[in-house]
Parts: C-alpha cells; structure tokens; sequence
DNA sequence: TCTTTTCCTGACCGTATGGTCAAGATGAAA
DNA sequence: TTTCATCTTGACCATACGGTCAGGAAAAGA
C-alpha cells in the first residue's frame, strides 16, 4: 500500500504469501469443489502468477490438503467448548454457539470439509479415524454420563452429536439456499441471533436438558 | 441376459440407455463432484462409449442437469408426507421418516443436491425461488398454524425446517463419516432404525409436540 | 423387399489444465 | 562489495477433457 514501505524479510514473505493463497484456494475450492477449482483461478484470487503457487505448495492435491487441515484446526478448536461445563445446558449451549459462529465467520472451510467428507474424505479418512473417532467416543461418554447424573433424557449420544453437527454446519453448507429463501438477502446480524437461540432451544429442549 | 431375448423396441432401447447413464451420472457427480467428473468415467460406468453419451445427452450439463432435476422430483414426493396429517407428532413424524428413508434409498442424489446447493446452485436456483419457496411459506403457515392451536411450541417454522433438513440429510451426505465412526461399517438395519427413532424423539420433543 | 429414420461408435479436434524449467530479481550472509 | 540462497515468473509441455463427425448397423415404415 505504502510507497515507502521497506522491503518484507524473507520469512514475512513466505507468511504473506503463503496466507494469500491458502485464503484464496478455500474461497475457490468452497465454490467449484476440488475438481472444477484450477490453480489458475486460485493464482488469479490471490495475484500471482500461477508459477508462483507452485513454489509454495508443489501440487494442487498439497495445496488442498492444507486448506482441509487448516478447517480441522478451526474445527478442533471448536470441540473443546463442550469440554469443562457441569452439565448439558452449558455445555452443549457452548458448543452450538461456537459452531453457529464457525458457519458464520467460515463458511467456505465448511463447505469445503463437507466436500471432502461427502467425496469419501480421499484426504483426511486418517483424522476421521483417529482425531475425530476419539474426540466423539470421549464426548459421548461425557453425554452418557450427564444422562446417568439425571441432567438430560436418555438419548442415543452419537445421533445427538450427527444432529448438532447437521444442524450447525447446515447455516453454512446450505448458506445459498437459506438465503434465498430470506429474500436473496443474508441473514442479519438479529436472524444470526435468532437461528442461534432457535437451534439451542430446540436441541436443549429435545434432549430433555430444559 | 437371456441368449434368445428379442431384439428391443426403439422406446425401450432409448428409455434403457438413458436410466442407464442418468443411474451411472448420479453416482460418478455424487462421487466425484461436477466437476470432478468425467464424461469416460460415467460412459464406463455405464458400459457405453462416451459418444453415445452424447447422443442422448448433449452435453456433460444437460446430464448433469437432468440428474439433479431427478431428485428434485424425489424430494417434491416425500415433500407432500407433510399435509394431511391432524398435528406435528403425525406430519413431521411422517417427513422425517420419509426424508430418513430417502437419504439411505437414495445417498448419491441427495449428495448432488447438497453439492449443486453448495456451489450457489448455478442450474436449480429457479427451483429453489418457485417451487422450494411456496413448499417452504406453506409448510410454515402450517406449522404456525399447529403453534397456534397449542400443539407444539412456539418456535420458529423456518429454523425447524432448516433442522428437519440438515439432520435428515446428514446421513446421506455424511454417511461415510458416520460408517467411519461406526466402526467402518454401514448402519445396519437396527441401526438405521434406531437413528429414525433418535431424530424424530429429539425433534419432536424438541418442539413440545411430545 | 426397399427406403427412411434412429441408433451406435472409433477416430479425431481444439482447448484448458496441472505442472516444469531456466533465467532473472531480491533479500541475507560473509 | 561479493557471494549465496531464496523468491519470482513468462514460456513451455504432455495430458486429459468435452465435444464432433462420418459412416456403418439396426429397427421402423412403405
């Protein structure tokens, strides 16, 4: 931006560029899925040339794969909010919350996880298999446990958990079509807030936990 | 199969071939993505050579087209499962057992519906401002008008659709998560049952109708 | 039987794509 | 300043893709 800004040190660049592409292959690869994104579109998105991308991440498949990690993280990050709460209504309360604003603020790393798992997760079956399958046996195990303790109805824990994902991750894989059903508008921060207290008040109310 | 069958009727000869492609295309787009797949790949799948694709379908998006056209079709049946019931427990009871049963009948056309909804629905956004419109007005009117005769809870008809919509999907679109968790195997028939049963129980509760 | 229409398909074409490379530019180290 | 490692990029390549076409096979009609 600045005409006097001094020349970026080494390690500043590759961080730069490395963020530009990375933001620019999730947008295209959210939009025209794995197979209809080309490294040309990506290069384009992020100005530079498409050599360049290379540079950085050899190949597409690469390229991807770290888009698809980086949603995982965020993912992750997510699941610990269900995590340190007495019972199902602060727990499962913050753990709606935190996905609802991840469908919010990243709806194309959504959808681009949600490619990756209906495509048979070709890239990431080994975190289905082991990240994910412990972090879901662990919290169902805190789910049973809450219903043995009385605080919630005796549901089945893994469909609850399919249903939180479902519900949440559809405000952002199902974005477009929500939207037009709005009005071809997106939902104001007011509807955001609404869908929020509509998907806990059900969920909470479904489980037996209010 | 048979050595001394007769040769086929024009009507039939075309009415065969083009199932054949359309069945071969949902799986391969299901899979691979529209624009991950190929028209070879749907042409071997299919035990045709790839021109004669063309001659029935002229290109990869009149196929593609056709495909998602399909499901829509699918979807519009189990869409009418809703009316004509006295209340909540019977009408969306009823929906949800008929999307359940559409998402373990039919898991590739649901995954193109969700892929095509993903990507800003470039063929079917006309569908989705006409006919999904009214289906989803009419089908809050009702669920209003349920809420107003007190037989279910007062929440919001359209974020209880987009439930209704995301959970039952999920196991189409998600299924090979969902095998993942369980162990690498598909649901079995209990098993489906059983997520049936979750759904609607949490739902319906979830509501106030039970 | 002969003619017409529909169906079938191997061979082919132009284009777009993922990826390479060599030569130059730029910042770091000596 | 000189040397070295990293970064940049236009030009290029092999391949794969969607789509075309001509000519033959087969069914329908006369």
């Amino acid at each position: 931006m600045s005409d006097t800004a001094r020349p970026l040190r080494r390690i500043e660049i590759r961080q730069q560029n490395e963020t530009l592409i990375l933001q620019a292959a999730e947008k295209v690869f959210a939009e025209a899925g794995f197979g209809g994104a080309t490294m040309q579109l990506i290069a384009d998105m992020a100005g530079l040339p498409k050599a360049n991308l290379h540079y950085y991440f050899p190949t597409k498949e690469a390229l991807y794969r770290q888009v698809v990690q980086n949603i995982f993280e965020i993912w992750l990050q997510a699941a610990g909010s269900m995590d340190r709460a007495p019972g199902p209504v602060e727990g499962i309360g913050a753990y709606i919350d935190a996905k609802m604003e991840i469908s919010r603020r990243h709806p194309d790393g959504s959808k681009v996880w949600a490619s990756e798992v209906m495509h048979g997760a070709p890239v990431i079956q080994d975190y289905l298999e082991t990240t994910l399958r412990d972090w879901t046996t662990g919290r169902a195990t805190l789910i049973q446990r809450w219903i043995d303790e009385g605080k919630m109805a005796a549901v089945n824990p893994e469909h609850l958990l399919y249903m939180l994902w479902a519900t949440t991750q559809h405000y952002a894989d199902f974005g477009h079509q929500i939207e037009t059903l709005n009005g071809g508008k997106p939902l104001t921060e007011a509807q955001w807030r609404a869908a929020k207290d509509s998907v806990k008040t059900m969920i909470l109310r479904g489980i037996g936990a209010i």
